[in-house]
Formats: C-alpha cells, sequence, structure tokens
DNA sequence: CTCGTTCTGTTGAAAATTCAACAGATTTAT
DNA sequence: ATAAATCTGTTGAATTTTCAACAGAACGAG
C-alpha cells in the first residue's frame, strides 16, 4: 500500500487525515486493490453498489449504456479521484451505471459500510472521512451541474461550444487537449459522431477554433 | 416555528434528531423563515450560495435559463425537502441556478457555515447534521442521474416515454399526475413544446397512452 | 514492415426537431 | 359575468440531426 501513499494523500475522501494514520486506516476500512487492464470493466452496471472506488493509477469512465446500445459517458475518473461513492452512500441495491477502464490502471476498492459506521476498533476517523464525503459528494453534484448545462443545449455546435470554453476555462488556457476521442466526445456531448465531427470541420473553416486530434485552441 | 415542527422532522437534514431539540438547534443555527408568493425568486443566479433551504410549505423549481433565455428546469423542490445544499456545502462563491417559488411558499433558509462549523454552544448536533447532508447528497445525486438518463436519449417520444415510465414507478400507478404544464414539460425534457405537444397526441393515436392536461395513463 | 483494425471526416438521404403563427380552450383578474 | 391573459394542440416550413456507407489516416499486433 505504501507506494500508493502520494496519491492517496491527494485524494479528497482522505483530506484531514494525518498520514501517519492512513495506512492503519487502510487497513481498518479493509481496502484492497484490484488492476483492471484497458476497457475491463471495474463495476458492472446491475451489482450491488456496496464500494467506493479510488482511481490510483490510469483512468476509469463511467458509462451508461442503454438498451438499445447507445452509450453515453457520464465522466472519467482519474487517479485520487473518488467512483461510485454517490450509490454507496445512498444504499441503493444496483449501480445504475458501467465502470470501465480507460487504460491499464489500478483501483482501490472500499466498502462503504466500513466508513460509514464506526468499526470495532473505534479508530476515531470516521467522522472525518464522512465530512469528506460529504464533501466530495457537493463537489460532484457541482460537476452534474456543469455536465446538465452542456447537454441541455439543443444543437451540437452549442453542446460542443459550451464544453470547449468550460474546458478553457478549467484548464486557464485556450489551448489545450481534450481527453476523448471523437466517438466518445459526442457520447459525452451526447450528439452524434459523424455530426460532430462535421461540426468541427464547420467552426476551423469559420475561424472560430483550431484543431488537431484531441488538441483544440480556441480562436 | 412550532408549527413547521411537523414537516421538519421529515426533513432529511433533520433526522436521528429528537423533536425536543429541534427547535433549541433552529435557534442555534440562525434559522429563519420567508414567504415567497407564486414565481417570486427566492434564490437568484449569481448569489453567494451560502444558504441551505428547506421548503415547508408551497414548492419551489430550480431553473436555469442561458444567455438567450432558453429556460431549463432542473428539478422541484416539495415540503421538507433540500434545495441548495451542493453548491453551499461546495462553497462555490456563485450560485449558477435561480430558485422560484411555484406556488405561494414558505422557505427555512438556514446559513450553511452555521451547520459545517461546530457553534460555541457546542451543541453537538452537528456530527448528525453532516451525516444526514452526506446522504441527502447522495439521494440528488442518485436523482441527477435519473433525470440524465431522461435527457441523454435522443428523441422526444424517449424521453418523454422514460419519463413517464420512471414517474409510474415512483408513484407506483400507471395512472398519475405530473407536476408539470406543457411547457415546464418540455423545459424539464430539454425539448420544443410544440413537439412535445405532437408527440403526446400521436402517442395517444397509437393507444400506447391516455392523457387529459396533466394526468396521464399507460397501457 | 505489413496487415488488419480502428478512427476520422465527408457525403447524401431520411427523419426529427425547432420555430413561428394561430385558434380554441382554460384560467385569472376585475 | 366578462374581458384579458395564458395554455394547448396543430400545422407547415426551415433547419438540424441522425443514420449508413465509404475512403483515407492512424495505430497496433505480429
Amino acid at each position: 500500500m505504501k507506494k500508493y501513499l502520494k496519491i492517496l494523500r491527494e485524494c479528497p475522501l482522505f483530506s484531514g487525515i494525518e498520514e501517519e494514520n492512513l495506512l492503519r486506516m487502510l487497513t481498518c476500512l479493509g481496502a484492497r486493490v484490484e488492476s483492471f487492464d484497458k476497457k475491463y470493466t471495474v463495476i458492472a452496471e446491475g451489482n450491488p453498489a456496496k464500494y467506493i472506488g479510488i482511481v490510483l493509477t490510469g483512468s476509469v469512465q463511467i458509462v451508461r449504456i442503454d438498451y438499445f446500445g447507445n452509450r453515453s459517458i457520464l465522466s472519467e475518473i482519474y487517479p485520487s479521484e473518488l467512483f461510485g461513492e454517490a450509490f454507496a452512500c445512498a444504499e441503493v441495491d444496483a449501480i445504475p451505471v458501467t465502470v470501465i477502464a480507460n487504460e491499464p490502471s489500478e483501483i482501490m476498492l472500499i466498502e462503504c459500510a466500513h466508513i460509514l459506521h464506526t468499526c470495532e476498533n473505534n479508530c476515531g476517523f470516521h467522522q472525518q472521512l464522512i465530512f469528506n464525503l460529504m464533501k466530495d459528494l457537493a463537489t460532484k453534484t457541482i460537476l452534474f451541474h456543469q455536465k446538465m448545462e452542456i447537454t441541455s443545449k439543443r444543437s451540437t455546435r452549442e453542446k460542443l461550444m459550451t464544453y470547449l470554453m468550460m474546458y478553457a476555462k478549467k484548464v486557464n488556457a485556450s489551448r489545450f487537449e481534450i481527453p476523448f476521442d471523437r466517438q466518445e466526445l459526442a457520447d459525452y456531448l451526447e450528439v452524434d459522431r459523424s455530426g460532430l465531427s462535421a461540426e468541427i470541420s464547420k467552426l476551423r473553416r469559420e475561424g472560430i477554433l483550431e484543431s488537431e486530434k484531441n488538441t483544440f485552441e480556441l480562436l
């Protein structure tokens, strides 16, 4: 576990926890680490939502696929970030999304019940963990609001431009690389891929942006 | 305050709090009650997100209106439910949505900082309140997932049917009244109103549903 | 290095959404 | 009760999106 300390210290779940206590706490929580190859399923839709996941290395996508196979990408999770916490904390009996490794990834899994309920050792950090979870869930809610601001736009162009402008603001640069290929971007924006490609070309012709592969520059 | 006890006991923020402690706690938290007429703004976009609101009577809508005046309805909040908690807990400096009274409503407002930080009286309920907020935020995240499941559908028909089927499941009845008029439903589903009306008529002609005003029956 | 797979941009046709306008129904205000 | 305002369903035209198909580019495996 020791080699993950650097990442775990950045994890919002453990903020305010002293490093010397962290390893002990992980044992107490029954944390375990699993590895997943690219495209492998970390948690499948329909399973009980018992675990909170922490990305240690690599990244995962939270996706939902409907009856007709349409994929919708809800978010991407990077090292030190959490996933599954909302479903675990709300104690829903089946998780409605699938978590897929985006690349070879190491994932820490912690049974949520171990966090929420005081352990026999009474290790005393539960209050801090619950506070951290609350903060994290509030932040996630904000992120969902942002995603809904994007997808609530009615046209492909508006969705794309809203996304790019938000991303530019987030990284504080007018030139940046996005974490999606075309199909993934389309599934995130909830539009048709070919229409998205066409729109990007159009924006380029109109001099509104430059782009090359996944790198964009707003002009 | 006493007359609101019945509703406040149902409020997820206060679950696990003894009734005899509730009134005292409200004073400690500096809770206050304000009244709003129909269509009046409870909290306007852009203001600092300091307050958690609790609907006591009536109801409010959480809406976002973009540059071009397109309205998007994010959710409706009914008595004993919370709003604004995500923005307040995440301590964002400007709330990105507007809260509007749906009908004459009484709203309790509590400064979030009073909940998160232990008060001078050390009244000892903060841990429970923080746990409750965490639970509430997890539940809200689930609700957002459901809304995104609706709006991620590509056609008006699919959005409408997904919404109606979810609503039927929620109230456990195939015949039910929805809380939206046509324009509001369109703004919630993020589609064009006239197209929505047309789609409802079409579904009725096809024998898939019955409807009269805001009452629907799935066949 | 080569072959096979995946990704991307383009295109045209079909389908759906949006938009504006309107008339009848319903609700609200006086 | 009447008038004014709002809400709803319909329609047709303009615009967009979706869908399927394809060819070249980029990538990965062996």
